[in-house]
RNA sequence: CCAGGGAUGGCGGAGUGGUCAAUCGCAACAGACUGUAAAUCUGUCGCCUUCGGGCUGCCAAGGUUCGAAUCCUUGUCCCUGGA
């Protein structure tokens, strides 16, 4: 039921363009995920999402199970027909990125890509987690109330959303954990897996189950969990964070851990999609991406364009539409950057539609334009040319 | 005409003798955002500054006081009842 297949290579990376199908359809590699964490796209209505081309989206397991809403999706039949995504290949996280981000990441207001805290660095120890975690799973506290995550759980939550691609619950450590703190939490994502793996038999030809590789930005450690899960017999491979504390740490790792894996299966790097990060991570051998930004920039008043990323507060003044070319609902529409300044200034819902839309649809065009240079030998032409806009 | 109430920084709106250049919200300005606790967060937001501080300032003009956005007088404008 999944299969993935190769059809062009970079001659001087390791870039590829691939189809990833799956039983929703198939993705074309590289492609880049929109996030729908709740099984929604923040501020868009569900009647519009066929208009936006989507290929690829993303949900997620936590907070589907926190605000209760796996039981509208199950009597939906399943998180296609819930999302009004029925011909969009859907993934599902696991829950393990909430193990770093409301753990350490929010003790120490850290991100995956993190920025070095002068004082905080490598305090971090199971003291100081705001969250429980041992070999057994994952306790948090949520609204006051105790969730308790662990391999057999988010995969019974996982089956019953009904995502195409699902990925294991892993441990996502914070970029200031220290060496020995990421390699205790590698020992239970290792672990980990084979449990997801058991849990999932009897459902893998319905769901692809992605094994996440870790390690944080510790060489060893990451070639140690590539190997590890390269032996694993799964279709496809997610590369968590921490990434480390900087962009180059985290092509780093990219570079350390790709060549490790299966070349005949994909890659999912998980919640990385600035677009200089894309171009990086492609020419690394990255082949599918989800990412925040593109909603939650939009509903922070930026717009993605050709020609960089546009703060919509400073164009009040420009009578145009975002993207002469573009093809999303506003632009369509001939929604300008003055009234769209001014929608949002009054607060207004189609401020953050509008936005959002757009910064779907330029991602959507970015990626195509990166498998098509791939396929016609320009990636590294076509690198330049984004990159001198998105340094 | 009578009786009350009110005028505060771009706007809304606190503050009723000193610790007030004046809480807070909005707007504005600058920045951040990478498996979404995020339509959020951080900083600035009277003028000048060598960042120590200096100056002007709460409708206007007088006054009381060591000290006034705060108390008194007059004026101007606005609102609400009454004739």
């Amino acid at each position: 039921m999944f299969s993935f297949s190769i059809h062009a290579r970079d001659k001087s990376s390791r870039a590829r363009t691939g189809t990833f199908e799956t039983p929703h359809g198939m993705v074309q590699t590289p492609e880049l995920a929109i996030v729908a964490t709740e099984g929604v796209i923040k501020s868009v209505p569900k009647e519009i999402y066929h208009e936006l081309s989507l290929k690829y989206a993303i949900v997620n397991t936590f907070h589907i199970l926190t605000k209760d809403i796996l039981r509208p999706i199950e009597e939906a039949g399943g998180i296609h027909a819930y999302s009004k995504m029925n011909n969009v290949v859907l993934a599902s996280d696991s829950g393990g990125f909430q193990v770093f981000s409301l753990g350490f990441g929010k003790a120490h207001q850290v991100g995956k890509v993190g920025g070095f805290f002068p004082g905080k660095e490598l305090e971090s120890t199971d003291e100081n987690n705001p969250i429980s975690i041992d070999s057994q799973g994952v306790e948090f506290s949520f609204d006051g109330k105790p969730v308790r995550l662990n391999p057999a759980i988010s995969m019974d939550i996982q089956h019953r959303i009904g995502a195409d691609i699902i990925f294991a619950f892993d441990e996502c450590t914070s970029p200031l954990n220290t060496k020995g703190y990421t390699k205790k939490a590698l020992g239970r994502t290792h672990a980990w897996i084979l449990d997801c793996i058991q849990a999932h038999k009897g459902h893998e030809e319905r769901q692809a189950l992605f094994a996440i590789v870790q390690g944080g930005f510790f060489k060893d450690l990451r070639e140690e969990s590539a190997s590890y899960m390269a032996t694993l017999d799964v279709p496809g491979f997610g590369i968590g964070g921490s990434l480390g504390k900087t962009k180059d740490d985290m092509y780093d790792i990219l570079s350390w851990t790709i060549p490790l894996l299966p070349d005949n299966k994909p890659r999912h790097l998980l919640g990385i999609g600035q677009v200089r990060d894309i171009f990086e991570a492609v020419e690394r051998g990255v082949d599918l991406f989800d990412c925040v930004i593109p909603t939650r920039e939009a509903r922070h008043k930026v717009l993605y364009t050709k020609n960089g990323k546009i703060a919509v507060r400073k164009m009040r003044q420009v009578h145009t539409v975002f993207e002469a070319h573009c093809v999303c609902p506003a632009c369509k529409t001939g929604v300008t950057y003055a009234q769209l300044a001014a929608l949002f200034t009054e607060h207004h819902p189609d401020a953050f539609y509008y936005a959002t839309v757009h910064n779907i649809a330029f991602f959507g065009r970015l990626m195509k334009e990166v498998r098509e240079s791939i396929t016609n030998g320009s990636f590294h032409t076509l690198k330049a040319e984004y990159l001198s806009f998105y340094p």
